[in-house]
DNA sequence: GGCCAAGTGGAGGGGGTCGTCCACTTACCG
DNA sequence: CGGTAAGTGGACGACCCCCTCCACTTGGCC
């Protein structure tokens, strides 16, 4: 297994304290901001404004732009969280003596964090090449990744013609799903999953597994003309 | 098969001159702004301002708000080729003698679509109620596609688990997908599409399908850090 | 050619977001 | 307890987008 690169004590920046020797009130105001953050962007996208952000911490603009110059940074910082929680998915998935069920499993979390906290899915997709180590985390995601799938497809599970970019496809397809209310997105993503995995399967069994139940998604505005 | 809601000629909304009447000179700004529209949408988003649009079609604001009162109207209108393109597909699908193949390729055209003509998505997916025989035309593709689906199931060509909705689930993925560059989301839509579609089969062989190349998605910002 | 309704462009008011600046407040240390 | 640097809020100027209004131009019919 390759070193991960450390995180939590993220390397300083080298300007500005590091976040947690700030003083007592502004840490407090930091983790309001964090929060307000991700209910903000979860209610209006992650193009809300600013402001919008700050009155719902009750916190003044300037606090949040000290703390926070950009809004790339706002955000990394407010799903941080989710990234590391993936990262310990992540760390489940190459564990697990069965690497099919590992990666389904792995999937599975990924895809229900992207689809029920919104916003996240920008963070997580659009990598911010700024973050320090990006380059490092990335080339650890990748080669894990790629050994954890070719620990499945050694072991049968992976049909031949698999290919590592299909991960990112499938992501990439649930991010599309995100668009509906949380109710609908879970379920769907869910079963868009099942069906894909069903498709990853070296050799699929005569006839098919379950599949979760299917989303309230009608043809809203499928409108097709004639 | 049900009437299909006449279209092309299209009810006059009431107020305002249709549009094959206008004045010359007003017919051929009209036309440019729906290319400039298309280009626009398709380069910057669909909210891309409509002063880009104007701008782009060497045309007033003026003019432009003057032909499309409303963002959504520009938005249809640009799109209307697109939309009444996609009819065609479904009656295609809906006269093809084998009712599997009808759908793969009712399927396969749309989400081209989807993917190349960017800003599609938002018309085809979120139905604007403000469409004059928005119900009916809604109406009609809903019973068609059921009908498409049922003779693909009675043809034991779909699972008995496959659900209506999930064709809108598909076009949602796909659209998932369009956030990537064209080069990249048309193959990638297709490679998605085809395990799909190999999912929704009522009997897979044993061994599945050739999947079409994958596209050149990288992790890109997978940035799990540890 | 000449008339005039249809068509046009661009200026500008209203509204909203961004990000900074500065006078004020407050935690923490001695 | 008092000094001081860290922290704070909200006003403000710059910018951008929306959409309307009106003085000007132009196509088409007689």
């Amino acid at each position: 297994m390759p070193a991960q690169p450390s995180h939590k004590p993220s390397g300083n920046t080298g300007q500005g304290p590091r976040h947690d020797d700030l003083r007592a009130d502004a840490r407090r105001n930091r983790e309001r901001v964090l929060e307000a953050a991700r209910e903000v962007f979860a209610a209006h996208g992650t193009d809300a404004p600013m402001s919008a952000v700050a009155r719902r911490a009750g916190v003044g603009v300037a606090t949040l732009y000290r703390r926070f110059p950009t809004r790339t940074e706002l955000l990394t910082a407010a799903f941080d969280d989710q990234l590391a929680e993936c990262a310990v998915f992540f760390e489940t998935a190459l564990a697990d003596p069965d690497p099919g069920h590992g990666l389904y499993t792995l999937l599975e979390k990924v895809c229900t964090t992207l689809v029920t906290d919104r916003g996240f899915d920008t963070v997580l997709m659009t990598g911010f090449p700024g973050a320090l180590d990006y380059d490092r985390e990335r080339a650890w995601a990748e080669e894990g990744l790629a050994r954890l799938i070719r620990r499945a497809r050694d072991a049968g599970q992976l049909r031949e013609d698999f290919a590592p970019s299909d991960i990112p496809l499938l992501l990439l397809a649930v991010t599309g799903l995100a668009s509906q209310p949380p109710d609908t997105a879970l379920p769907a993503a869910r079963r868009l999953l099942t069906y894909l995995f069903q498709s990853f399967q070296a050799h699929p069994p005569a006839t098919p597994g379950p599949l979760p139940p299917a989303p309230p998604l009608d043809l809203t505005g499928l409108n097709l003309p004639a």
